[in-house]
DNA sequence: AAGTACGAAATAATATACGATTATTGTCCC
DNA sequence: GGGACAATAATCGTATATTATTTCGTACTT
């Protein structure tokens, strides 16, 4: 479930430009490649045993996906994200996955609601003696299990594209803030049981995006306070 | 204001790659190459002066925008759009468009909506003696002037995106369903009004959304009473 | 010693070439 | 006359080769 994931089906699968699409974008995603690592077409063809020209068309498909930053002449680096940057993508995301998850909750299952429940005390228990790596990959989990029936797939593609782009950044913000993953682990209970209430699209999608949000404001509040201290 | 918009700003401009991209998108946006249309990369190589590479490079990048299908062994087609496609478009696009035109309506300046209003006159003129084509190309100025102030680019991207799958059908909803134009023309009025009026961000985003929502419905009433009769 | 100009190395961008796969057409057999 | 199979053509996928651009180091000048 934590795994990279593409919701438009790439009717391409077994080529070699698709096999360096997905190493690359593995490395990206699980932070082997991390920001401002530099793309080098040569090596990585020599290190995928291709040519140059599919890892060239895998890389500007990770382009279109924000994942790397291409520059003519120059090359591609993994995206760094900025403040400003990472705000446009929390904001987006904020967005589209409120509607992905407000579109998936009528379809969402009792044992669907009961993992997510399990997931989210392991997030609870996470808690103690703190470690945000495993703390955001249950939180991916979680959120997974949320909107992940959205029978949109245009939308929910949107979602995984922000979801990873959030992911090839390792610093979660649950790590520099200090007591946001608290409040995130109780705002999950509450989304949960609204959607087992039965509750309106309307009030679900307004939930999961100020979940998110909140995450947002969080970071940026403490991106604020340093600014001026 | 018509044509093609790409708010990411390219960093490959001026690339045989980049002009490739952009000759054969505005082909399909504005009509030259309609659905089904099958893109032979040596002809298209051959027709713009390069060679294959950077013209399938280009494709595959209009591919990622959904404009065109891939099929491995086969080639590149001009998308089509099925209803259940046109559902998923729409869908996605009265959420990602409500909330840029949320975000868009405080920056939005009196000469802006004064404007909006004058396009909007021309739609009602042009209800009379009725032009599709030119009441779509009204009706995208229109929008354009709601949602182009939109702060986050990748929001507003995604906008575009949206309106460019839209654009590559030539066929408008309006010319298919009685009596929309007429609606839609409404509607636009009074989403000026609420934004004039300074509303909420979550009025206007619902009023938007809305109003999309409100275009496929017409469109899906319409697909069903056909297949019934 | 600092700055600049030049050249070599690295790398990207494009072109060309070839093998692989799929579509098509024609022919033979029933 | 129609269907199956084979040959051919069209087109894609990838590799290799060439060209253009940038970067970096070095030597030369002031």
């Amino acid at each position: 479930m934590t795994e990279t994931a593409t919701t438009v089906p790439s009717k391409t699968a077994g080529s070699k430009s698709e096999q360096a699409y997905t190493a690359v974008k593995a490395r990206i995603v699980e932070g082997t490649y991390t920001p401002g690592y530099r793309l080098v077409l040569a090596k990585i063809a020599e290190d995928l045993g291709v040519s140059v020209v599919p890892v060239r068309e895998a890389i500007r498909r990770l382009e279109a996906e924000g994942l790397v930053t291409f520059e003519r002449n120059i090359g591609a680096t993994v995206s760094g994200i900025d403040p400003t940057e990472y705000l446009y993508t929390m904001q987006t995301l904020s967005i589209v996955e409120g509607a992905a998850t407000a579109l998936s909750a009528p379809l969402i299952s009792a044992p669907d609601i009961a993992r997510a429940r399990a997931v989210n005390a392991e997030m609870r228990d996470c808690l103690q003696h703190f470690d945000p790596v495993r703390f955001t990959r249950l939180n991916q989990d979680f959120h997974s299990v949320l909107f992940e029936q959205c029978p949109n797939p245009h939308l929910l593609d949107l979602v995984h594209r922000g979801w990873n782009r959030l992911a090839s950044l390792r610093s979660s913000t649950f790590r520099f803030v200090p007591g946001r993953a608290h409040d995130s682990v109780n705002e999950h209970e509450a989304l949960l049981q609204l959607i087992e209430s039965g509750a309106g699209a309307d009030a679900i999608e307004q939930a999961a995006r100020r979940h998110r949000s909140a995450t947002l404001d969080a970071y940026l509040q403490q991106a604020n306070h340093q600014e001026h201290s």
